[in-house]
DNA sequence: TGTACATCAGTGAACGCGCGTTCACTGATGTAC
DNA sequence: TGTACATCAGTGAACGCGCGTTCACTGATGTAC
């Protein structure tokens, strides 16, 4: 039982030292935003030499790459769950839309982490796009709430206007000025629900519409 | 002549080395991007040493911001001359949209210094909001496009959609997976227009609607 | 079950770097008389 | 018009700092026999 005590106060070898690292980057992000994530912070956070966490990654852009994985696979499933629990195709776009604001509002710095990409620039992230992706689920929620199908690149530009969007009032929606419109309308998620609702797409899909 | 030649060529005093300190600091944004931007670095792009600066401002942080305050006074003049040139009130928002997304785009490094305020975050710049800002030219543009100037608050949550709407597609036009569209679209500008009238609020007023 | 040894995953000291800022200084400028 | 002097706007060296990364090392683990 000694042992197994001393074992879980400091193993030498860490035993998930990988996982432990992206975890404790997360803790910085969120405690010092993105400017307090360096290697040698995160490796101190974790309890570690700041040489170890070279056993893991290859360099610093490696770890902030694995932060950032994490951070899309999240925002995908917080997307995934608002649209499934809408109770039909035209709100869930809206929905999706509230739930993404809402993740970068609870996650600030990671989600900024998540688009700054820490190295190369100019591209949206894959994990975005690819596979079971928030950008598959838009599109599909746009064709749902009686997008045509046929017109390809219509239903691109929109799924890029409502990502576009969502990724603004993202990054508006925390202004401190806000603040007495957000306490009129009832709170954070009545003012961006509102925003989103004024932006016209998140709304535009709701009303009937010709075919064709 | 010689004299005025030696005076050209490196006077000890500069003479204007706060407006100097601004413009290098610009130059190295554009170069380098916002990471870049130390005050060694815009001293040495001056070429003047680097306690220089500490003359013209208390700390980085002033310096940061008078190179955003610079940011925000053209990229007003930019909207208020998209917003004159425009043939219509309805033409005008879109005009606007428009236009905020190209400043962001020629200026990308110093737009997100804009916003990034340097120091303290999570506050709409004042040269946003206030006197001749671009937010006016938004909220008038609304107005004069059909908004309802009784409801104060729709037409409040209609700006700050414009805004963050703007903002984001600002931020991701320059995505690389974006240039198949563009090219489709016939370039860069065609693309942010279509982009921004699938956003609905650019479109939405364009559109004759009911009185009341 | 025990031992030899390769491999794995840590340590901690050190590297060179650029940073923001301060300091004592000095050259240039402008003003009072 | 000249001179004394305060003030302004530079210099360059130095401070302490945290950074990313490398290095030789060592303790722990797992595998072959």
């Amino acid at each position: 039982m000694a042992s197994l005590q001393a074992q879980e106060i400091r193993p030498y070898h860490h035993g998930d030292l990988s996982r432990a690292l992206i975890q404790a980057g997360r803790r910085i992000l969120e405690m010092g935003g993105p400017a307090a994530l360096s290697l040698r912070a995160v490796a101190r956070e974790a309890g570690v030499s700041p040489a170890a966490p070279y056993h893991h990654f290859k360099d610093k852009c490696e770890l902030l790459e694995a932060i950032a994985k994490e951070g899309w696979m999240e925002l995908t499933s917080a997307i995934a769950k608002a649209r499934a629990r809408a109770p039909d195709a035209r709100a869930a776009l809206t929905n999706i839309g509230v739930a993404y604001v809402c993740f970068a509002r609870d996650n600030p710095a990671l989600y900024r982490t998540m688009y700054d990409g820490a190295c190369d620039r100019a591209t949206m992230p894959d994990h975005a796009k690819k596979g079971d992706s928030g950008w598959r689920h838009v599109r599909e929620a746009l064709l749902e709430a009686g997008a045509d199908p046929a017109e390809e690149r219509d239903l691109e530009l929109a799924t890029i206007a409502a990502w576009c969007a969502a990724h603004g009032v993202a990054e508006m929606a925390g202004f401190k000025e806000f603040e007495p419109l957000k306490n009129a309308l009832g709170g954070e998620e009545p003012f961006v629900r509102a925003v989103l609702e004024h932006v016209g797409i998140f709304a535009a899909m709701s009303r009937p519409k010709t075919p064709g």
